[in-house]
DNA sequence: GTCTATAACGGGATAGAC
DNA sequence: GTCTATCCCGTTATAGAC
């Protein structure tokens, strides 16, 4: 039956993108794709050609469906700052980090130019739309007119790979929350909605 | 002669901080240890019980490293404000990544409880030696009442984290430059010494 | 399509000679 | 202290039978 093929496809790929994200490229042996997925050695290499031809299915179909959670968030009503606070506090299982940053530590991946190409414009397209709902805001006059939206996009998203790193080194999502906080307070101060009532603007309405 | 065995030893830490850093713990082999720091496979397992124990001296020592090279710029005088702006943008080999953060992504190592203590150890020291730099700014009214120290340093720690990440994915330095920017300038508005012209600021001026 | 056999190579170490 | 030999196992396939 041709919806058996889908399956045995559909396996190794779920497997191999669980152990990509757990483990890693070099750390992923076609082995352990195999006893993962239940799939033999014989189909497996029939369905792909080795190593590398399952780890580009597999990143492949990461990236896709990280872009598709990222713009369901980003394509709602609201402020910038909602939509940009939604995106960043949607659910994550901020231990297991990011399966697409994780990539960018592999030498192996990121040597090859086919291989690292799915990574590369998964960040260049969240940077940009990031970018876009901050300018989108700023032209509503949401903001401060002197806020930077692409490299406060930027910005962001470090918070985002950073807070995984701070998570996983501390063996806990509590400096993953506080770096969340941390960004989205400094940004809330710059909106025109909640003005801080720090001491600039007290000097400013008392001069 | 003494220096000789020194050098020996050294020269296997060296080697073992380099492939660490570029390959990772799972990436990096004994052998590949041996071919780098020129010494022979005898005299490597002489020094060293194994693998785990040469992982422990390059990580011990790295974290030793990053301390000290934070610790110089953090305590030097200035504003809190030029302070942490002077170890953010200090000099890094941006694309290399971070060492440390790197061990972040290894399970390996992560779920090795001795080999992951100094790495949650460096992150906790940064993250609170950060937050106190800050929390002296506060108290000496360089910022907004409101800003939370300990968000605020772990958003900055997680920053410098995540900025690897997105230069390493487009293989360039610029969205690491930019996602500085994009935190010093929301961290600047803040500041008590340069007051942000925004909307916030102007209503308050003409009430 | 899937299975088993085979193979060249590297990983990670131990043993004992020098 | 350092060297070479040896070992067992996993990696990453390929070959050919079924």
């Amino acid at each position: 039956m041709y919806s058996n093929r889908v399956d045995t496809v559909e396996r190794l790929i779920a497997s191999t993108r669980e152990l990509l994200w757990e483990r890693g490229y070099t750390g992923t042996s076609p082995r352990a794709v195999q006893q993962r997925s239940g799939v033999g050695q014989g189909s497996m290499y029939h369905h792909f050609a080795g190593k590398r031809e399952l780890a580009l299915a597999a990143i492949t179909r990461t990236a896709e469906e990280m872009r598709v959670m990222a713009e369901e968030r980003l394509s709602l009503p609201g402020t910038a700052a909602e939509t940009v606070t939604r995106y960043l506090r949607r659910e994550r299982e901020v231990l297991r980090g990011c399966p697409v940053g994780r990539l960018t530590q592999d030498p192996d991946v990121m040597s090859d130019p086919v291989l690292r190409a799915p990574v590369e414009e998964t960040f260049r397209w969240l940077s940009e739309r990031l970018a876009r709902v901050l300018q989108e805001g700023l032209r509503r006059g949401e903001f401060d007119a002197a806020l930077d939206p692409r490299a406060t996009a930027d910005a962001l998203v470090a918070v985002l790979q950073g807070g995984y790193v701070l998570a996983r080194a501390a063996d806990s999502t509590a400096p993953f929350d506080r770096a969340l906080d941390g960004v989205l307070g400094l940004l809330a101060a710059r909106t025109a909605t909640a003005p801080p009532a720090g001491p600039a603007a007290a000097r400013t309405s008392t001069a």
